[in-house]
DNA sequence: TAAGTGCGTCGTT
DNA sequence: AACGACGCACTTA
């Protein structure tokens, strides 16, 4: 209860503006878009990273910058999870397994994780993704093609699906 | 077509 | 007990 959510917050610059990574000892448990508000206090220290932080960082850095520019990423960094209940991290898992290119409606995402009423839920856990992009939950869209909701912003769904070459959805249309 | 209402459903707060 | 990044049926314009 008294430990710290996540020990680095680096900064990581990308065509799109400068995102903040945050690792626990477990790995990224957290990606905030450049918009987000919640900056870091003060800036880490680049230069004396241990070597694993180092490694996840450099991971994570080259698949934002491939998954903007609507790729697969090739390796990812370990994914720290624990901050959500169970039902959160069963939906997180399932996102993570949404080819690029490829989405799925709410529905869909809870009956793969054997709940298929909790379509509801699935919602709201997707909003609590801490791990956008790199955890695909702009993949999930509602029924019939419908672009649904997005906790960062609809305009960066929008762009993350275009991107991936997906264009065929209702309310796609950028106004 | 488009927009609005109501209800079932379930995890979270 | 109230609220959602839902889905469906239904009404109204």
């Amino acid at each position: 209860m008294n430990s710290k959510p996540y020990i680095f917050e680096l900064a990581i610059p990308t065509a799109d503006g400068e995102f903040l990574a945050l690792y626990s000892e477990r790995g990224l448990c957290g990606l905030r878009f450049p918009s987000d508000t919640r900056r870091p206090k003060r800036q880490t220290d680049n230069s004396q990273l241990p070597t694993h932080i180092r490694r996840w960082y450099d991971l994570t850095a080259k698949a934002l910058a491939r998954a903007l520019a609507g790729q697969p990423p090739e390796d990812l960094p370990p994914l720290d999870f624990s901050s959500g209940t169970d039902f959160q991290q069963q939906v997180w898992q399932a996102l993570s397994l949404i080819c690029c290119g490829q989405t799925q409606s709410y529905g869909q995402v809870a009956s793969a994780i054997g709940n298929p009423k909790a379509l509801r839920a699935v919602g709201g856990a997707c909003g609590a993704n801490p791990i956008p992009v790199l955890v695909p939950c702009h993949r999930v869209l509602a029924a019939h093609h419908r672009l649904g909701g997005f906790s960062g912003g609809l305009h960066w769904k929008r762009t993350l699906l275009m991107r991936e070459g997906i264009g065929q959805i209702g309310e796609l249309g950028d106004k």
